[in-house]
DNA sequence: GTCATACCTGTCATTTCTGACAGTATCCCC
DNA sequence: GGGGATACTGTCAGAAATGACAGGTATGAC
C-alpha cells in the first residue's frame, strides 16, 4: 500500500465549512423524499472531495432478518455485485457499525481480522478498488430505536492522495451523518408499514423492565404491588403488541428497539 | 428567553480548527489516566469558547441500577447539588442521550415535555443557570457495549451570545466526543473490576440469539442440529457467565451489552 | 500426559410460563 | 350513555424452563 506523506490537515482539497455544514443540516431537516436526501448526500460527497457515497441503515425488527434501507451513490455495477455476492456478510466497514463503534473508520485502517476471514476481506477490498472505490471513510450512526446506519464516502484516489480529504471532512460529515440519519428515519417511516411501531403502556413497559431484570412474574407482582395474574396479563398484552412468541423475545425486542432503557431511581 | 440574532456561523468566537481537532484526537488516543482526559476535555472546552464541561457515561450492567462514570468540569457546588437532588432523573439533556439520539442538543432547544414534568424541567434549567450554566450544548455517544455517554459544554453567556460558538464547535466536538468516549472506556476498564466482561463461546451466543428470536430450546436444537439438552446446557452456561437468573435476563443482557447483534444470513 | 476449554447428551422433580376460559373498575372522549 | 383504552383479578391444563444428578468426546496448550 502506498503511504502518503499528506499528514497535514490542509483542507484545501475540500469545500466544506461550518457555513455549508449548517446549510446541509437545515436541508436535511427539510428533506421529505428519498430523492432529496440522495441529492443532499451527493452534494455533501462532492464538497468533501469524494466520488461515491452510500447510506445504509439496519433496523433490528428481527435479529436474524433485520430490515435494511439503502441510499446508494455507489457505481451500479459494484452495488449489484455487492448484493449478488452477499458481501454484506464480510464487509468490514459494515461490521464497524454493527459493532456499535462511535468513531469514523478510515478504510485504510481496516483490520482484516484473523486467518480465514482476512483473505476474504482483503479480496473484497481489492475488488471494491477495481470498481473505483479505492479509499474511503465511513461514519457509523446509532439510532433511537436500536437501528444502526453507516454513511460511507469513497474515491478512486489512493490513500496518500485521499488522506487529507478524509481527515479534513471528518468533523463535518460525522456531524451531518446524524442529521442525514434522522431525515432517512423520517422519510422511510412514511413510506414503509413495517416501521409502524406499536406503543406500549407504562405498565407493560414496567413489567417488561422487571422481566428483563430476571424477575419472575411473582417477583414483579410484589415489586409493583399487584397480583401475579396482572403481571402475566400485561406481559401477554405486550407480547401481542410486539408480535413475539414468548417472554425472552419480548424482552429482546423491548431492549433492542429502545422500549426499555437503563433507569435511574 | 432572549433570542439572539447571531445566525451566521462566524467562528471567530472559537479557536478550533481541523488541525487542533486532529491533535486532540491523537491526544485522546494516547490518554492513559482520568487526569489526562480531564485536561483534554478542559482544553477542548476552552478552545470551543465554553466555561464548563461534563462527560458522563452510563453502562447498562443492570437496567434498573446502571453503572455511571463521570469526568466533571462543572462547578463543584452545582455538581453536588445535582447529585444531592438526584437531578439525574429529570435532566433533559441526559434524557436526550438515554433516548439514543444521535445529534447534538442545543440546551436552548430542550423541550420541557408535558404538563407536570415541564415545570420541574424548567426549574432545573433555571437553577443550572444560577450556577453559571446558562447556555450549553450536549453531544450523545453510543458505545460498543451498549453504554451511552454524553459530553456537555456550558457557558454563563446567554443563548444569543453563545449560539455562534455552539454552532461553530458542533462538528469538532461531535467528532471528538467519540474519541473521548473511547479513551474513557479504555481508562475505566483498567481501573474498575465491574467492567470485566465475560466472554461467551460461539455456541452460547448462537443459543442466546435464537432464544432472543423467540425460539424454544426444542426449536433451537433443531435449527442447530443438536439435542435439546445441549441447548439447555449452553444457555445454562451463558446465564452463569452473565450472572443472570433466567433466560429473559440472559437475553436482555446479551442484547443490551452487544453480545448478540443483528445478523445477515 | 495432564489440564483447560469447548462441545455434547441423558433423566427427573419442580417451578414458571403460556394460552384460554372468565370477569370488574376507572377514566376520557364523543 | 356508549365505546375505547387502561388497569386489574381469578382458575385450569399443558408447555417450557430450571436446577441438580449423571456422563461422554475432541482440541490445543504446557
Amino acid at each position: 500500500m502506498s503511504k502518503g506523506q499528506c499528514l497535514t490537515g490542509h483542507d484545501s482539497d475540500i469545500d466544506l465549512s461550518i457555513g455549508t455544514c449548517n446549510e446541509l443540516i437545515e436541508a436535511a431537516k427539510q428533506a421529505g423524499s428519498v430523492e432529496e436526501l440522495h441529492a443532499l448526500c451527493a452534494f455533501l460527497c462532492d464538497r468533501a472531495g469524494f466520488d461515491y457515497f452510500l447510506y445504509g441503515a439496519v433496523l433490528p425488527v428481527s435479529l436474524v432478518r433485520p430490515q435494511t434501507f439503502i441510499i446508494s451513490g455507489y457505481p451500479n455495477e459494484w452495488w449489484e455485485r455487492y448484493q449478488e455476492c452477499n458481501y454484506i456478510r464480510i464487509d468490514p466497514v459494515l461490521r464497524h457499525s454493527t459493532e456499535r463503534q462511535s468513531v469514523p473508520l478510515d478504510w485504510n485502517d481496516v483490520d482484516p481480522g484473523a486467518h480465514s476471514e482476512s483473505n476474504r476481506v482483503r479480496q473484497f477490498m481489492s475488488e471494491a478498488a477495481d470498481f473505483g472505490l479505492t479509499s474511503g471513510v465511513s461514519f457509523p450512526v446509532h439510532g433511537r430505536e436500536g437501528e444502526y446506519a453507516i454513511l460511507s464516502l469513497a474515491t478512486g484516489d489512493d490513500h496518500g492522495q485521499a488522506r487529507g480529504r478524509i481527515i479534513a471532512s471528518m468533523p463535518f460529515v460525522q456531524l451531518l451523518s446524524g442529521y442525514i440519519h434522522e431525515a432517512a428515519r423520517r422519510i422511510f417511516e412514511h413510506g414503509d408499514v413495517t416501521l409502524a411501531r406499536p406503543s406500549l403502556t407504562e405498565r407493560e413497559k414496567e413489567c417488561l423492565l422487571w422481566a428483563a431484570e430476571g424477575k419472575t412474574s411473582w417477583d414483579t407482582a410484589h415489586i409493583l404491588g399487584i397480583s401475579e395474574r396482572t403481571v402475566l396479563f400485561h406481559l401477554h398484552n405486550a407480547s401481542h403488541k410486539l408480535d413475539v412468541s414468548n417472554r425472552a423475545q419480548a424482552v429482546a425486542r423491548a431492549v433492542s428497539q429502545g422500549y426499555i432503557t437503563p433507569q435511574f431511581r
